[in-house]
DNA sequence: GTTAGCATGTAAGGAGTTACATGATTTT
DNA sequence: AAAATCATGTAACTCCTTACATGCTAAC
């Protein structure tokens, strides 16, 4: 998760992780804030990995700042992971990361990502939906209020989803994909 | 955390780790899923502790089943452990564990704790707004669009949280609280 | 010249998960 | 008698946090 994000950041513009971490609390601040304690040593981990490299010292930018730049490696490792979601556990928050990194996907891979979060969310959905039927009688107040809560907000964040896809597949018709799009492709 | 959830079922009914992991998923199912690899060992820990003690084999109940119930100690720890949220992390699912045992708490206790959460989530819904109106410019769509719906959700929330606390007040007022509720207090 | 903020890192620990291992009991 | 599911546990690991330690540089 760390490891998407940073690369995410990254591929935007090259930073050292002091930047990175401001760029990252920008970026994803009301959900997720990470740690320099964190930060640091997964940002060693994709250098030990050849996912980013250190830029050196270029005029500017020297002295005891490390700017880390992604390498091809780090690209194809940045793809590999905003298409392995899925975990169940960090699904949420994955979710919104991944989300923020849109604008490198392509609309089909976009639409996927989507789909399965979708899909999720309806399960989820049934899950409560379970819950406020079946045990409407044994449980308390509070937590039939809980689970009702928790449905609207999942069918709230499925219509949301719904408006994307819709979007998104509306921008697919207007541009007719090929099957591996060229790097310039224009309208 | 998990410890707040074991002590909150056990003091409905003392119960096994295994049945107590269904009872869990029931109750919390789909916000959160515990393993029995965490599950045993925190019901062994609040044991050492003396927060639960085994119930011995009652005719029934015997064999390898261990069956747990709270001690006067963990009656403390419960109390100790649902007034104590705050730390942020688990901030979300910490407060929807605390709601599903609010008929234990007293109604002073729960409406604290219910401004506490409001308190949080005005908090993170100026961090949204903040980001929606000074990053806008700088911000693609997809990040524009999570930090609207961030806003949304959260500003649902907080209506939701509006409704309990006006409910909680009015049953306030209806039973004037005495400074120490004795234990059969009626209207 | 000292406070605030920039910049990097490590060690210990928290709160869980996965995978493995084992055996009893009930259902088919 | 095989399969399912009840029941308990441990070891290794993940992914992060907190707290600590250190030094540079800009601003007041």
């Amino acid at each position: 998760m760390l490891e998407l994000a940073a690369l995410g950041l990254l591929k935007e513009q090259s930073m050292h992780g002091y930047q990175l971490k401001k760029r990252l609390s920008e970026t994803l601040g009301p959900f997720w804030q990470v740690s320099y304690g964190s930060l640091y040593p997964a940002l060693k981990r994709l250098q030990a990995e050849g996912s980013v490299e250190v830029v050196f010292p270029t005029e500017e930018v020297r002295r005891r700042k490390n700017v880390y730049r992604v390498t091809p490696d780090g690209e194809r490792l940045f793809n590999r992971l905003v298409e392995e979601s899925g975990h169940d556990k960090d699904a949420d928050n994955g979710f919104r990361v991944r989300l923020a990194f849109f604008r490198y996907l392509k609309p089909e891979t976009r639409i996927g990502l989507l789909e399965r979060r979708k899909a999720y969310l309806l399960g989820r959905l049934a899950e409560f939906k379970e819950r406020v039927t079946s045990y409407r009688e044994r449980v308390d107040s509070y937590t039939l209020s809980l689970m009702r809560h928790g449905m609207d907000s999942t069918e709230h964040d499925i219509a949301w989803l719904d408006d994307m896809i819709r979007a998104e597949r509306k921008a697919v018709r207007r541009k007719p994909r090929r099957t591996a799009l060229p790097k310039g492709a224009k309208t």
